[in-house]
RNA sequence: GUGGCUGUGGUGAAGUGGUUAACACGCCGGAUUGUGGCUCCGGUACUCGAGGGUUCGAUCCCCUCCAGUCACCCCA
């Protein structure tokens, strides 16, 4: 064995890809449900769309992305996330024209250049919708209820639904200058990478693990302390409305995103028995992207699932669905001169709608059984010699045993008969 | 990117510085001739992650690399 999938990817083999689809179809249902419909963008964009929407001092522009030149001297990148790429295309394509606000949903691989750990790969796969043009904060609640609601008919438990607001262009600066002003006299006493945090993203020094920095952060000043009348309201609304629509909820101060373009409301719902890759849903309102990307100033909010965690999640709580792989009939045939009976019998009933299979690894009637069996299928359509010179086939019941023979042009109708549809 | 742990057949896993590396599952076949799910029997491992080194000799000792995993970091 010499090649290998690269590193941080992963094949989704037949024996998951089912689950994939479970849960695929599920947010499909859940977005239909919500009225946001699907957006298909590019897996790779042009590397400028990242800088400016996520952010050049990000750590995901800054260390994680894949980017190569194409053969057009074009700088190129695949996609870290598809909230830029959902916006570049709402632009675009002037989705502005439509009824607002515009809500869509988009399913696909993302590509970070990570080191690979449990819950975090090279190409991931994220669920995320968007809901573009309208301020909220009704929105706001409902797409966090759309989340809710996804992991809801998931049957995961045990979620923890974050929320914080950030502020916006008018009071982030002012919070953070405060912010600077309480940490600046202390610095020395935090850890490396707080100091290097102090002037590139203050705010992320408020999230460190570190005891010590926590301590030393304790009294500083809080976003919700510095918010300005706008982003108050806007906040005090969508607690209101959480409330209201009965969503439990906490409140964390301390919760920080890590793409440029936030604003208002952030949120996070985690899934604790992960580990260090507990957050299942990431999100938040970002009004200023659309603007930045060099459109009208438009408000906005969306949140990304990643499916891998989803799916970790629930092989933990043993929610996974069994794989299906059920058959109508197995079509065995003995001998060669059934062979060609048995081809087109198969034939016949994959065309009338029934699942069917037969062998192909020349096997005795035993063996045939045996694999029969393993699907599992519920008849076993048998054609040996004396069948096939007769145009009759031995009808085999897997589940009573029971067996008789009938004609070939009859077999389809007396399994429906039998299966009761 | 930093640090810790791990790496034996398709899978789960024992094991030893020295002839044919357990076991279980799976898979294939058989248990009288064309009949399954149970049972029994048999079969199924060019490099014990890769490459070097130490040694008379290494899968078990050392180094490097690769991969996975945990924490940091970051985030979904």
């Amino acid at each position: 064995m010499e090649i290998s999938a690269p590193r941080g990817t992963k094949d989704i083999l037949p024996d998951s890809s089912g689950h994939w689809r479970y849960v695929e179809e599920t947010a499909r249902e859940v977005c239909r449900a919500f009225g946001y419909n699907e957006i298909r963008t590019p897996v790779f964009e042009h590397t400028e769309l990242f800088l400016r929407g996520i952010g050049e001092t990000t750590d995901i522009v800054q260390k994680e992305m894949y980017t190569f030149e194409d053969k057009g001297g074009r700088s190129i990148t695949l996609r870290p996330e598809n909230t830029a790429g959902t916006v570049r295309a709402y632009l675009e394509h002037k989705l502005y024209g439509e009824s607002q606000p515009v809500k869509l949903y988009y399913i696909g691989p993302m590509f970070r250049y990570d080191k690979p750990q449990a819950g975090r790969f090279r190409q991931f796969h994220q669920f995320g919708i968007e809901a573009i043009g309208s301020p909220g904060p009704a929105v706001d609640v409902e797409i966090i209820i759309a989340a809710v609601e996804f992991f809801r008919r998931l049957g995961l438990k045990d979620l923890d639904l974050f929320v914080n607001s950030v502020g916006c262009p008018k009071c982030r600066p002012v919070y953070r200058a405060r912010l600077q002003d309480a940490l600046r006299d202390k610095l020395g006493e935090f850890c490396e990478d707080c100091r290097s945090r102090f002037e590139r993203n203050p705010l992320r020094i408020l999230d460190c693990k570190h005891e010590k920095c926590g301590q030393l952060s304790q009294g500083a000043p809080r976003m919700g302390d510095c918010l300005c009348d706008e982003c108050r309201d806007h906040f005090a609304g969508l607690q209101a409305l959480l409330a209201a629509a009965g969503v439990p909820y906490r409140l964390n101060p301390r919760l920080v995103r890590g793409l440029d373009y936030y604003t208002k409301t952030a949120f996070e719902i985690q899934y604790p028995p992960l580990g260090a890759q507990s957050a299942v849903c990431g999100g938040g309102r970002y009004d200023g992207l659309l603007a930045e990307l060099g459109g009208d100033p438009t408000p906005a909010i969306g949140y990304a699932i990643g499916l891998e965690r989803v799916l970790l999640a629930l092989e933990k709580q043993n929610l996974l669905p069994p794989a299906d792989k059920a058959i109508a009939v197995f079509v065995a045939a003995v001998g060669d001169q059934a062979r060609a009976p048995a081809f087109r019998l198969a034939a016949e009933l994959r065309r009338a709608g029934l699942a069917c299979e037969m062998d192909y690894m020349n096997r005795g009637l035993k063996a045939q059984l045996k694999q029969a069996n393993r699907y599992p299928a519920r008849f076993v359509a048998i054609i040996g010699e004396d069948e096939a010179a007769n145009d009759k086939v031995t009808l085999k019941n897997m589940q009573t045993g029971e067996q008789q023979l009938v004609d070939a042009g009859q077999v389809e109708q007396k399994i429906r008969a039998e299966m009761g549809d």
